[in-house]
DNA sequence: ACCTCATCTGACTTTGTTTGACTTTTACTT
DNA sequence: AAGTAAAAGTCAAACAAAGTCAGATGAGGT
């Protein structure tokens, strides 16, 4: 039972990979129509699951003839892509943030499915029972290193 | 005369073992309404016999669409092999013994050379940062959990 | 009867989603 | 230039889950 937010996502993702230059853009109140949905329930999704450390830009307009434009970011090259992700890591991150960033890694081919469920896995609240201002911290290093291990590994030898 | 828990543990075994890929998502008011429960007494039956020992691991998800998801993580042909690796690790382990473990699995063609760069990292004394009591208890059940998850996807999906 | 441990409950918290009323911006019309 | 309608934006409140925890209750062992 997906949420509307889920479905909504998916959606777009999809037009997204439907497209020829990962830009799509829609007009809010038929999109929402499409999918029954009050049209600020657009904004929530592009709020919380298209944001720059998502990967995305959006750019819109209002007025007759606006639109919302989604960009999928294009990384020059994987140091770009990995220097978005270490940034939006930090020096503290939450579960559920670290769970958006796995998965965008895995969306962009960066890991293999069982690398996503072991990383997903290694940033559980229930797996890193340490005293909440150092959890954040903790994940955030543990994350940062496994992926600066594997990452970086596959260029080289 | 079985207690409620027994029941909830029952009926919850009965939907694994039903289902194709040992994973059964469940609502977790909706679980409590058919068993004649509080919806806590739920997440006690999860906290008393489905834990990793057990041979399980719980994801869930709050708020709207939200859902309790339990996976078995090995079907009966691989328990052994996880109660070996599970009693090696115990609840505490250090960084070397971590260290034999994940090589012996990567020797044995378990996991992949990526996966064993992931989970030796994880292990290392520099990231795990927790003062010593913890530090071994936190690498033990770090690694038994994501050995636990990526294992478990050895076969099927 | 008493003690201990497991079970059960309910109040409260936290997280995530959905909705609708209201605001702002823009293009078009007059 | 002013007015109007057509967008999209904002925000707070309502709703919808699951999580936590401390205390009550119960069952088996001595």
């Amino acid at each position: 039972m997906p949420s509307l937010a889920d479905l909504i996502e998916q959606y777009i993702k999809k037009l997204i990979q439907e497209s020829e230059d990962r830009v799509v853009e829609i007009q809010r109140n038929e999109l929402a129509e499409k999918l029954r949905c009050v049209p600020s329930q657009i904004n929530y999704v592009l709020a919380t699951r298209f944001t720059l450390e998502h990967g995305y830009l959006i750019e819109s307009r209002r007025g007759g003839g606006g639109y919302i434009r989604i960009i999928k970011i294009a990384d020059q090259d994987r140091e770009a892509f990995y220097q978005r992700i270490f940034g939006a890591i930090g020096d503290a991150v939450s579960e559920s943030k670290a769970r958006e960033i796995i998965k965008a890694l895995y969306e962009a081919g960066s890991i293999t499915e069982r690398e996503k469920r072991l990383l997903t896995i290694a940033v559980d609240r229930k797996v890193l029972q340490v005293p909440l201002p150092y959890r954040d911290e903790l994940r955030a290093l543990l994350l940062k290193s496994m992926l600066a291990g594997v990452l970086n590994a596959e260029e080289g030898n």
